[in-house]
DNA sequence: AAATAGGGCAACCGCATCCCT
DNA sequence: AAGGGATGCGGTTGCCCTATT
């Protein structure tokens, strides 16, 4: 309200700090804390605002501060938090040890958001990129086989390290889903009437979604009670749960449109089931596509509901540690979407692969 | 070898929120 | 309850380094 910002200060010194400025800034932190941010700079004896002070040290003095490459696991921790929380940098700070909101949010800049929209998905909603589906051509490129089969020799890893898919192999997932969104997409333009007249292209992209799958050599899913599929379905389920009354849910398991659009309209029996039991396999694939069951709301899992709850907590409990509430997919109610639909670590921790 | 472009990151800016009086 | 200072937060900028031409 009309405040004079303290960086407004004259003859203040900004820009780069020198070593001699970090010096006496640490010194005097860990002498006397930092106390005022607005009166350290005259005690510690810097020509600084206390704002800087306080960014220089929160940013890159502070003694806990992990610095160094992001693992495979904290990128994880990052997508996963931000496709329910967006841009609340310093809540995901406080599920990483040692980053910082700043930190994190460069590394979103310059990395993940790049990542994401590589593989075709909306950096921000976490949705599939709309234009992506009115060029079919791209989306086959995106999936490119050679690459498919390659990325996919690691998967048995998983096994040893049933939570921590590895991002490529996460975005070589996302290229599947980005297949089983187009055979539903044709599904829908079967079972709807509006959508015959072009019937061409639907074929088009029929044929070449099923050469795909045909050629993708997975090994074998063992029989798993919970879950014995690799389940590839609409990614991100939730909108992003923040702020004022945007704690809800987007949608789950919704038919998307060919643009991308979900449609509540159409039911998941009209949707093909694409598995190698109903359709012709190339030879060697073992591998199941299932859709999932349709949700039922009773089955949701306690911290599914406290998102929709007026009391919902700002963030979910969080966790990479395989059997651990949040990182499970049984604690979702055994459905394999929620948040973990887009982040295939959290529904294929459970599958078993021999 | 020099110029240019692009990426990465630290730091700044200004608004929002908290908290004390 | 209101005012205003302090702090937190997210967006943006600008510098530096490296790769490319």
């Amino acid at each position: 309200m009309g405040r004079t910002p303290c960086c407004d200060e004259s003859g203040l010194k900004k820009g780069p700090w020198t070593p001699e400025e970090d010096q006496k800034l640490v010194q005097y932190i860990e002498q006397h804390g930092h106390g005022s941010w607005r009166a350290l700079p005259k005690l510690a004896g810097l020509n600084r605002c206390g704002k800087s002070c306080r960014l220089r040290w929160t940013n890159y003095l502070r003694p806990d501060i992990k610095r160094g490459k992001f693992s495979e696991e904290e990128e994880q921790t990052i997508l996963h938090l931000h496709s329910i929380l967006g841009n609340k940098w310093s809540t995901i700070a406080t599920h990483l040890d040692g980053r910082t909101d700043n930190e994190i949010k460069n590394f979103w800049n310059t990395h993940l958001k790049k990542k994401l929209i590589q593989m075709g998905f909306d950096p921000m909603t976490h949705q599939p990129r709309t234009d992506l589906f009115s060029n079919l051509s791209q989306l086959l490129a995106l999936a490119n086989l050679q690459d498919l089969m390659q990325q996919y020799q690691p998967l048995e890893h998983i096994n040893q390290h049933a939570a921590t898919l590895h991002a490529d192999q996460a975005v070589q997932l996302a290229k599947l889903q980005y297949i089983q969104h187009l055979l539903q997409s044709v599904a829908y333009t079967s079972n709807n009437d509006s959508y015959t007249q072009n019937r061409s292209t639907e074929m088009e992209m029929d044929d070449q979604a099923f050469n795909l799958l045909n050629s993708i050599n997975i090994p074998p899913i063992k029989e798993n009670p919970n879950f014995n599929s690799l389940q590839l379905e609409n990614p991100s389920s939730f909108s992003h749960g923040y702020g004022g009354n945007s704690s809800q849910l987007l949608h789950h398991h919704q038919t998307l449109l060919p643009h991308g659009l979900a449609d509540p309209q159409v039911p998941f029996s009209s949707l093909p089931s694409l598995n190698n039991s109903d359709h012709e396999m190339g030879q060697g694939s073992n591998f199941t596509v299932v859709r999932s069951q349709e949700n039922n709301p009773s089955d949701e899992s306690p911290w599914f509901n406290n998102l929709l709850s007026p009391t919902a907590p700002s963030i979910p409990p969080t966790s990479n540690v395989p059997g651990d509430a949040c990182c499970s997919r049984s604690s979702y109610g055994g459905r394999s979407s929620d948040s973990s639909s887009y982040w295939p670590d959290l529904f294929l921790e459970d599958a078993n692969y021999g």
